[in-house]
DNA sequence: GTAGGGTTAG
């Protein structure tokens, strides 16, 4: 007895007497201790901050481990008040917990998303070691906030703290360009960090965000053995680069080496699937996922599917089905709609997301101003760019100003656009002044085209399609001085030309033709079938309309490089090989030319067929000689 | 003991 009194200090004896009314458990500094652990490893969290406050009372501690058990329950159930009395607790009396602990409140905060809080903690820790580091850089990089993690990291380096695996595989996220990428890839290898599956995985995944996927492969194929998560990594990175052909190889690759593959492998299956156009394999990864639990990523990645692949009867049973929807989901729905012609779809079902309690983001809006452009719907479309920010709180962006221009250019209404281009809060770029030249094209204003082509030139001087226009412009109004010069820009500008490529899923196989590429198999036969389409067309009044050909052909040559655009071959292919009811479904790298839209309107008439083609921003049906764009895009 | 990588809409 006596001798359990004399350890005490006398100040201690002072708060147990005072606690001792109020609290009347037990004295023993032991059974105090064996309470709160027993509390604690009951996850009774009520009890255990009791018990807590016993142990303050009597100045008493407990063992690391415990406490540490006690925070990740307060993070598990959110208990922030909780954490924090655990905080003051471990300070008390002029404490300073072990760097663990101080780790453990650290990943606490930041959980509990008080990233200030975190921040004023490690400040003030004596010491501070890899895991504290690691801690925050990692909270950071979650929270995109970029610039901090990676001057949290030259912090850490000045203290003299080397990242490990950890820290790497976190901060490699908030890479601000390729040349930190390139420096942070260096110390990895300099510090042999490079064989961590964490780290190549980030290393994989942020290359392919910075647009160097081969630097991508190169760390995917040096690794021996690889997991789920560097299969994703690759897999995605591939689909995010549309390099979907690749991917689909890659997903090929990973199921025989033996990975059942995950949600997000599916996510970017299906990612891929919609770059391609593949509309059969998307539904096999729909048939496929439909007997797991649903996922929202995974499940809008399919809505998307079936609206780029034109397929809105099998996007809309998804959406309806879908017991949880996002903002995301509304907006793929919305604009998915909006891009297959069916405006007033778009915009009800806008209505409905409203009504849902689903705010819309700036994404939403483009869908409904991207609805309202396609369908002459000018006075809605004003309405809404100009109530977006009182209604839904969104700034205006350059795509929303950029979907007004197209709006007012569709219209007709080209001084308003050039006016309101003129007006804008953000400086244009070449893809408004490109937008608008597209309608000046539409509604052949002739002189509008040549100040606005000449804008686009200004800021962009690479851009083919421009100077193609610009001088078949001054050619047809016999402007030949002008027309050349435009001719001598571009070539000094060393303008590279893409060349233009359809293709089509048939049996599993993607099919490709390229313009002035005669290497698919059946090329000759497919010529030969598509000279008796245009000669049958031609009795139905079928003229090529050579208007839409570069400037430096004539003639017969002129209808030659017309007569085999990919996307008649491409239409062709389908008419041979696929059965007669179903749709042909062919993508396109380059907007639609004038005179092929002539032909596939006149084909799905001639050969009463369903054809849906997709160019790079929306989607044309076309059904017994009429197309769902109404001959604008 | 405490810190880490992959998936969705324009």
């Amino acid at each position: 007895m006596k001798t359990i009194f004399r350890s005490i200090t006398p100040v201690k004896l002072l708060r147990s007497s005072i606690s001792l009314a109020t609290q009347p458990l037990s004295l023993n500094p032991s059974t105090l201790i064996d309470d709160f652990t027993k509390f604690c490893n009951q996850r009774d969290l009520p009890k255990a901050i009791n018990a807590l406050g016993r142990l303050q009372n009597h100045g008493i501690r407990a063992d690391a481990i415990t406490y540490s058990e006690l925070i990740k329950l307060c993070v598990s159930k959110g208990a922030i008040k909780e954490g924090k009395i655990i905080h003051n607790h471990l300070y008390s009396n002029g404490n300073e917990p072990a760097v663990f602990l101080n780790n453990v409140l650290l990943n606490m905060y930041v959980k509990f998303n008080s990233l200030d809080k975190a921040r004023l903690l490690l400040d003030q820790m004596r010491e501070r070691n890899v895991v504290s580091w690691t801690t925050m850089i990692s909270a950071f990089s979650k929270a995109k906030l970029n610039e901090e993690a990676l001057r949290y990291l030259v912090l850490m380096y000045r203290e003299g703290v080397m990242p490990n695996m950890y820290t790497y595989s976190s901060v490699l996220k908030a890479c601000d360009g390729l040349e930190t990428l390139r420096l942070l890839h260096c110390g990895i290898i300099k510090s042999g960090l490079d064989s961590d599956v964490f780290v190549r995985s980030a290393l994989i995944d942020i290359y392919s965000k910075w647009g160097e996927l081969d630097n991508g492969l190169l760390v995917f194929n040096e690794m021996i053995t690889r997991d789920l998560i560097v299969w994703n990594s690759i897999i995605g990175g591939l689909a995010q680069n549309d390099k979907g052909d690749e991917a689909l190889n890659m997903f090929k690759g990973m199921k025989r080496a033996g990975f059942p593959a995950g949600q997000a492998t599916l996510t970017s299956v299906l990612r891929a699937c919609t770059g391609l156009v593949l509309l059969e394999l998307g539904r096999q990864v729909h048939a496929h996922v439909v007997k797991s639990e649903e996922d929202l990523i995974l499940y809008n990645a399919l809505l998307d599917m079936y609206c780029k692949c034109g397929s809105l009867e099998d996007a809309d049973s998804v959406f309806q089905r879908m017991a949880n929807k996002d903002v995301i989901s509304w907006s793929t729905m919305i604009a998915g709609l909006a891009q297959n012609g069916q405006t007033l779809k778009a915009l009800k079902l806008f209505d409905s997301m409203k009504d849902s309690g689903i705010a819309p983001n700036s994404i939403t809006i483009l869908g409904v101003l991207f609805a309202c452009s396609h369908a002459g719907l000018v006075e809605d479309g004003l309405y809404c760019f100009r109530s977006m920010k009182r209604l839904f709180g969104i700034e205006p962006g350059r795509e929303h100003y950029g979907c007004m221009v197209d709006l007012l250019g569709r219209a007709g209404k080209l001084d308003e656009a050039v006016q309101f281009i003129h007006g804008m809060e953000i400086q244009p770029d070449a893809v408004t002044w490109r937008t608008l030249l597209g309608a000046c094209k539409v509604h052949k204003n002739v002189e509008i085209a040549i100040y606005v082509a000449k804008e686009v030139l200004k800021l962009d001087p690479q851009d083919e399609g421009t100077y193609i226009l610009l001088s078949n412009i001054y050619a047809n109004a016999n402007r030949w001085e002008d027309a050349g010069e435009v001719r001598r820009n571009m070539r000094d500008q060393r303008v590279k030309k893409e060349p233009g490529c359809s293709w089509i899923e048939d049996n599993k196989q993607v099919h490709l033709f390229v313009a002035g590429d005669n290497s698919h198999p059946n090329i000759d036969k497919i010529k030969t079938e598509l000279n008796l389409l245009i000669k049958k067309l031609s009795g139905m009044g079928y003229v090529p309309d050579t208007n839409f050909v570069l400037y430096d052909l004539e003639g017969e040559q002129k209808e030659d490089s017309l007569r085999y655009h990919s996307e008649k071959l491409a239409i062709v292919f389908g008419l041979m090989n696929l059965p007669k009811e179903k749709p042909l479904r062919i993508m396109k790298n380059l907007r639609f030319c004038g005179d092929c839209h002539t032909f596939a309107k006149l084909v799905s008439k001639a050969e009463s067929r369903h054809i849906v083609i997709r160019d790079p921003v929306r989607f044309h049906h076309f059904k017994n000689g009429v197309c769902s764009c109404g001959d604008y895009w």
